[in-house]
DNA sequence: CAAAAGCGGTGCAAAAATTGCATCGCTAAG
DNA sequence: CTTAGCGATGCAATTTTTGCACCGCTTTTG
């Protein structure tokens, strides 16, 4: 596409850093990139880049209009989607960012009942914490995002919200695994794994221990992966945390999980969201609603 | 600007309808715009104009683009504007469509305070009835409307709303002129002017006066224009209506305005209102706010 | 019913814009 | 104080765009 062309060349040398490495990326010479840039500084009427002695710099007027290429593209691949969907073909893209959590059994079960239905549309998925998928949804490099306890909600536009307590995934054996629930203050005295402090279970439980005189989380083992997490059960006897939508307790009929007590621990808000005030490609939206529904299907 | 330039040869041929006249309007010539547009339609990769023995008509996917095009001009004009904003220039343009009777007293006032505050702002102020002014903002062909009772509101996004009584305007020697507010039955029994059908006084008239049996809207003369029927009281002694935003009685001593009583008549809604889900260009922004702040501090 | 008028598409050469190369002047790191 | 890296620029080569003439087609018109 013609007109994207030198919106393209800005964003490479706004990675690059100078016109004289981007040129390098994207097979053209330094000289020709820079008039192109001089070139569209001119007809916009405003200088988007400072000179520096060692390369280029955004200034307040390019950032700007970084923020209208990243929305106009993103315009432009849903108004794609839309013309493809009324000559009935179909596609699109989805790309997702979303809590680790999603990601062995809930996003993987919904994806595939979304792609038996329209085949042709793709998706991307990555785990993210609250915070970058904030920023990925500002930057739009992802159309929606899954996550627990997002942090500034600023740009964050919520379509669904849940809550969920957290878990304590324990072996059959332990002690607290014939409980309906669990306390908090009787789980920290047990060995136990923690996630790590950019995770939403980590900052609720340490909100939690804090209104406690005598409890603390003092985890064996920090790690920002939860899979690493539960599979260290299977060599030492620990308690670990999750939230319930990321375990399937059927294929692990040799551990246990209990909720910890909601007057002890607050549950994980679970949020779906969007950049405020965007306008999905057909695609996303319509795998939106479906996300909305079963989540609101979702046992609690 | 190079990337708009397709776009607007684009837009020329949907105006005039066929490749060949298009060219005529734009310093081109048939050939080259022809293969201008094929070549888009290439790299787009669907068609967006049905090719028909008498010119060219926009199909689906040529619609939707449309409606793109005009989107990301407004969106690139309000990106200047940020940026004209931020280098300190101040200036921008805001386009208004407004009812009648905005034009006399408030807008010429409001806007000339505004002015005296932001000296490089333009405005573009046209009259229009409810139906063309949202017309006008999904076109994006107006930023604001200030109208009253819009029709379908089915893309007017309200910035704000107010009441307003229509009123009875007559000689101050009139019979009536001594009430505080007048009934409909009684005004409608004296001679009278009213403006046209599409416009929004007439509309409450009417429905008012259909919910009375002997009470019937029977103007002498009617027309689009509240100017013209204020000044033809001049000439005979009628009774004209109007809302009292569009009034100065000050200025006519000898004429007075009275309240149609709102047990008979709904008063109208003057609404301020933008296309939803648009960001509005910084200065029509900034002009909402003022309007707003205007309107509220208005005499009910 | 045939001629005319109007339409979009196309081959080819001229014109215009873009690019690559060599090189300049500048600044900060070594 | 040298040097490496940067953006800018003059000039020629190259690519893209344009204008002209003309085609095939359909509808209008006499």
């Amino acid at each position: 596409m013609r007109h994207l062309k030198d919106f393209e060349f800005i964003e490479g040398v706004i990675r690059a850093g100078s016109i004289r490495k981007a040129s390098e990326d994207m097979n053209i010479t330094a000289s020709a990139l820079n008039r192109r840039i001089n070139k569209f500084e001119d007809e916009f009427g405003y200088e988007i880049f400072e000179r520096l002695p060692r390369g280029v710099r955004l200034n307040p007027a390019g950032e700007l209009l970084l923020q209208h290429i990243r929305a106009h593209r993103s315009d432009f691949a849903r108004l794609k989607s839309q013309v493809s969907d009324l000559s009935g073909v179909r596609r699109g893209h989805v790309s997702i960012a979303c809590s680790q959590a999603l990601l062995p059994y809930f996003l993987p079960r919904e994806i595939a009942r979304y792609r038996n239905a329209h085949p042709g549309v793709t998706f991307s998925v990555n785990a993210r914490d609250r915070v970058a998928a904030e920023r990925e949804l500002t930057e739009f490099a992802s159309d929606i995002a899954l996550v627990f306890e997002p942090l500034t909600l600023v740009d964050f536009e919520v379509l669904f919200a849940m809550a969920q307590p957290i878990h304590a995934i324990m072996r059959a054996t332990h002690p607290l695994a014939n409980r309906d629930e669990v306390r908090l203050r009787e789980v920290l005295q047990f060995p136990h794994v923690a996630p790590s402090e950019k995770l939403a279970v980590r900052i609720l439980l340490e909100t939690a221990a804090r209104r406690m005189s005598s409890a603390k989380v003092s985890p064996l083992i920090e790690s920002e992966s939860f899979d690493f997490m539960r599979r260290y059960g299977d060599w030492e006897d620990v308690i670990s945390f999750q939230f319930p939508i990321g375990l399937d307790m059927t294929a692990h009929p040799d551990l246990v999980s209990r909720p910890l007590s909601v007057r002890d621990v607050a549950p994980g808000n679970l949020l779906l969201g969007q950049l405020r005030g965007r306008t999905l490609p057909v695609a996303s939206a319509r795998f939106v609603r479906e996300l909305v529904s079963a989540l609101r299907a979702m046992p609690v």
